[in-house]
RNA sequence: GCGCCAGUAGCUCAGUUGGAUAGAGCAUCAGCCUUCUAAGCUGAGGGUCGGGGGUUCGAGUCCCUCCUGGCGCGCCA
């Protein structure tokens, strides 16, 4: 048992003690301040009100009640309003650090998930042109989510959902078709609704190299295909650029192919939840949490968008994923109700909640110091292959973690192709090339050093206890950041344990100390390389051996 | 007008689900390389946590209300 639990046990033994009726949950927790020691409890403070009696007493007796000799507690004091603070035995403290060593890279993992499947779909922009900064965003979240899911235990299957049906395909067909003909003619009339961009005149030049028989395009669906194919691979580069990979690529169109769509809609009316009105067929949403109804086929026949969503969703509930998730950019918030409206409105057991959804605000980039305006009909933004080109793909990953999904990113090009020395990503790679350092220049086979059989007693430095602390905490953080679903949280702690690292190898030597404390410490060193490989490894960060 | 998300140091942002004296980076100023990497370390200054109410032992965090900004409100996707 780990001493918070030990402590966690011996309060609930002492507040039965002390009259407290059960449930007696025990909050026991890192205090803010690590000076105040290494565990802290508001249980005093909780029990006052029932017990009738003052935090400070009840803290006394508790205090005086508990029996924690085996969690290797030094001393036990009252502070503030009424919390108990814990100071551990140095040794007792850093005892966890074999425990760490013994695991390595699987240090941080649990079995929460129990090996369940779990769908995490992520990007899934529509095949009409490169990526920009915004879908990198959601690359670099989607892959540090699905990441944090499988150190969690669940069975991640990563998606992505190619809108390759619709107005937008048929606008990108007919936008190629206009450059074929200015190839051809020297006259540009771009539809109504076309796509501006350079790549659009790249594509017409393959597809007039490919197909010399048709420099017109006069065969659309040709060029359709052709456009599409091109641009898939298209993204894939960038993809790959990022580092992010799929298990599945979910084709719109065959949701059509497969009558999946027309499925759909037999089961939502069949279901009772649609009307007829004005010529069209309507799903009464509002039974969902919608604030109006919404057209589901139009007068002219067709669907509107979200009725091939609802089916793509049926078939990650009938593909056996009870749990999903959807990572999208918040001007998409509006179709979560909507979606999960209709799954409802079918009657077959899918649940309110079904799918997650972790919504990101925009991007926007500055480049020159002015906002770069991102139209992809216009042709004007910035691709995640330039920022990957410009500043590497582990500075990317990070700026694109470090902020709240929650909250607006601003992505200044300039500052990050020129400062790119001070980013933070490089103070937490450097925190392990140092310590992969001290290996190298020792001689040391890092991955030999258990940790087992070493007095961790000697390890008395303040810089030491905290960097233990962090260390010890680290499976923890990555529950809570995968229950959040919020990796910055992990970008924010993994810095901070560089900050103690880098604090404690500028103030102790680990090579030249004496025996004994050269053990303990070697053990330190090797527990910091583990805990910021495996946290960077989440995040899709490499962890150099030096720099 | 309605809905969602934000508002924290000069700037960019964290804040571990309600805890103790609100933190970090950048920027500014003052120091530290004969060292296992100075891509580093130490120190200083800088705050009515948008305003106002409320809930309780305790609020940046929860509730109400107002202000400001972003996004979304179509038989477009």
């Amino acid at each position: 048992m780990t001493p918070d639990a030990i402590i966690r046990d011996a309060l609930i033994a002492a507040a039965r003690s002390l009259g407290a009726t059960d449930p007696i949950e025990p909050v026991v927790e890192r205090p803010r301040d690590p000076s105040f020691g290494d565990w802290t409890t508001n249980l005093a403070m909780t029990l006052a009100r029932s017990l009738r009696r003052k935090p400070q007493d009840i803290a006394a007796q508790l205090i005086a009640a508990m029996d924690v000799g085996a969690a290797g507690v030094r001393d036990a004091t009252i502070a503030g309003a009424g919390f108990i603070n814990f100071r551990l035995d140095t040794g007792a403290a850093a005892s966890g650090l074999a425990g760490v060593l013994a695991a390595a890279g699987s240090y941080g993992r649990h079995e929460t998930g129990g090996g369940q499947p779990f769908n995490v779909e992520f990007v899934s922009a529509n095949p009409t042109g490169p990526l920009h900064v915004g879908h990198g965003r959601q690359a670099a979240l989607g892959d540090a989510i699905a990441n944090l899911l499988e150190w969690t235990g669940w069975a991640v299957t990563r998606e992505f959902y190619y809108n390759d049906a619709g107005v937008q395909i048929q606008n990108l067909a007919l936008s190629v078709r206009a450059r074929l003909v200015e190839r051809a003619t020297g006259i540009l009339e771009l539809p109504e609704g076309g796509y501006h961009g350079e790549y659009i005149r790249d594509i017409a030049a393959a597809y007039a190299a490919k197909h010399p028989d048709d420099p017109m395009g006069g065969d659309l669906e040709r060029v359709r295909g052709f456009a599409v194919q091109a641009l898939r691979e298209e993204q894939d580069h960038d993809l790959r650029a990022l580092g992010v990979r799929f298990d599945v690529y979910y084709l719109e169109s065959s949701l059509y192919s497969d009558g999946k769509v027309d499925e759909t809609v037999g089961l939502l009316q069949h279901a009772g939840h649609t009307f007829e009105e004005g010529g069209a067929t309507w799903l009464r949403t509002t039974h969902y949490g919608d604030d109006k109804d919404r057209v589901m086929r139009k007068s002219d026949g067709t669907y509107t968008y979200f009725v091939p969503d609802v089916a793509y969703h049926v078939t990650k509930w009938q593909r056996g994923f009870r749990h999903a998730i959807n990572v999208q950019g918040a001007d998409h918030h509006s179709t979560v109700v909507r979606v999960r409206a209709g799954l409802q409105a079918l009657d077959v057991g899918i649940p309110e909640g079904y799918p997650e959804y972790q919504l990101h605000q925009m991007v926007t980039v500055m480049r020159g110091g002015e906002e770069v305006k991102i139209s992809k009909r216009a042709g004007s933004y910035v691709t995640v292959r330039d920022l990957v080109d410009e500043v590497g793909r582990d500075a990317v990953r990070y700026f694109l973690l470090m902020r709240k999904a929650d909250t607006p990113l601003t992505f200044d090009v300039d500052l990050a192709r020129t400062q790119s020395e001070e980013n933070p990503v490089y103070y937490i790679q450097m925190a392990h090339a140092r310590m992969s350092g001290i290996f190298r220049v020792g001689g040391i086979d890092a991955s030999t050093v258990t940790g087992v059989g070493i007095d961790y007693g000697t390890l008395t430095e303040e810089s030491e206890r905290t960097l233990v602390a962090a260390l010890l905490d680290f499976p923890r953080l990555v529950a809570s950041a995968t229950e959040a679903r919020e990796p910055q949280r992990l970008a924010a702690s993994l810095h901070e344990t560089a900050r103690l690292a880098h604090n404690w190898y500028h103030r102790v030597r680990v090579l030249e100390a004496p025996d004994g404390v050269r053990e303990a410490r070697l053990a330190l060193a090797r527990a910091t390389q583990v805990v910021l490989q495996n946290g960077l490894s989440i995040l899709g960060i490499t962890a150099p051996e030096r720099m």
